[in-house]
DNA sequence: AGGACTTTGTGCAGTCCTTCACAAGCGCGT
DNA sequence: ACGCGCTTGTGAAGGACTGCACAAAGTCCT
């Protein structure tokens, strides 16, 4: 109807979060000397329908061969590049307390095509400290921040703060956020924001627990 | 996706992921005093379209005013009973570095429905430890779990850990597991897992970002 | 009291995603 | 060389979710 063909000439969203998890097994499967690999075993790696493993792979391309299925490290290559992983990108991680040095630590990230490039903490309690061989900055210094438009901001500090650091992260140039504080913020259009939300997901599962144990037998009868 | 094969009488899942975010909306307005809000408020603080905001709602019964909006505390208790919320579930954290202590010390979660219950590690070295009030207890012990059937399972362990803590929980009496581990598990039917996965949010927002910069003026050209 | 204004609740059309089902393609054994 | 079995890639059907547009229903002002 906005006959403007942006012919989303690209990848869905759904298949797009789909695919760190399918790297991740990948790389397990690397390790352990794997060579090559089939969409109802990386499926059932994931936790997912075998047919949309093969048309999520689809997508970035014909990588598989039939009857014999993916090559572990040319798949590994295909959904990185997708990705945007043949680089490194900076993370910046605001809020050093446990989150946050949970995240500074975290072998996981430095592996997977990110590299801690800065600590802020509005604490002067923290400031200064070392932490995974970085010193934690004063919030202040984020203004200064090189190579702002390429960098992913984490805010791992309290609900409350978690508004504030949004608006300095995006003064600073920052457009991709990761918010990891159990509140909501509201950021300029054109910034990127994703949620990591332990208690919501929590929320969740106690629905779906509550339900399992409210309705015990509704299969038997109408 | 949750191995619910039940009829689906129920209220959409997507729906389902949304209603803590409006519950916490809802908790910081109750805080400041407000008594009443509408769709259109509550969709700009949680940043979802308005009419969602009003289907999402409309599945828990009609509990709006038309022409006023909604009550806030009404709404609270609406949406809690609906996400099973009117009573503490029991959560127990496996793994406790800095992820896990976080969680402990997570005042969010005996706030929003959730007490922890116990702490547990395999590591010697921190098995006795207290945190925020609770000791820290052998792996082995979470066998004798009390109500482990009411019981959410926090997995906060290192990757390679994660798959032995999962079969752990399970064949305690187990059925939901979040795991903040950045591997996947494999889990019988009945169990239901949620997934926090902060890597893989970082990988979902390098690829938006790789794109804005890789595609600049799309619009302007044919 | 009545009309204007506001905001909800919802039928509907459109879009996105999932799943099925099967042809196409590749390697292997005979 | 040739068919057989295996696995991918994909058209099409079906389902789920979103956003629109509007009627219904309540409040407030005059």
């Amino acid at each position: 109807m906005p006959a403007t063909d942006l012919p989303r000439r690209g990848i869905p969203d759904a298949t797009v979060a789909r695919l760190p998890a399918y790297l991740r097994v990948l790389g397990i499967m690397a390790e352990a000397g794997v060579r090559s690999t089939s969409s109802l075993e990386l499926a059932q790696a994931v936790g997912v329908h075998p047919a949309k493993v093969r048309k999520d792979l689809s997508h970035l391309g014909s990588h598989g061969v039939r009857g014999v299925g993916y090559d572990v490290a040319h798949l590994t290559v295909e959904i990185s590049r997708e990705l945007g992983l043949t680089r490194d990108w900076p993370v910046v991680i605001v809020g050093l307390g446990n989150l946050g040095r949970a995240l500074a630590g975290h072998a996981g990230l430095s592996s997977r095509g990110f590299s801690v490039a800065g600590l802020f903490d509005a604490d002067p309690a923290v400031i200064g400290q070392s932490v995974s061989g970085l010193t934690i900055s004063p919030m202040s210094a984020i203004a200064d921040l090189p190579r702002a438009a390429d960098t992913v901001g984490v805010i791992a500090t309290p609900a409350a703060a978690a508004q504030v650091v949004a608006d300095q992260l995006v003064a600073a140039g920052i457009t991709s956020i990761l918010n990891c504080a159990p509140a909501a913020i509201v950021v300029p259009a054109p910034v990127d924001v994703r949620r990591v939300d332990i208690a919501s997901e929590l929320q969740i599962l106690a629905f779906h627990k509550q339900r399992r144990t409210a309705a015990p037998a509704l299969a038997v009868a109408p």
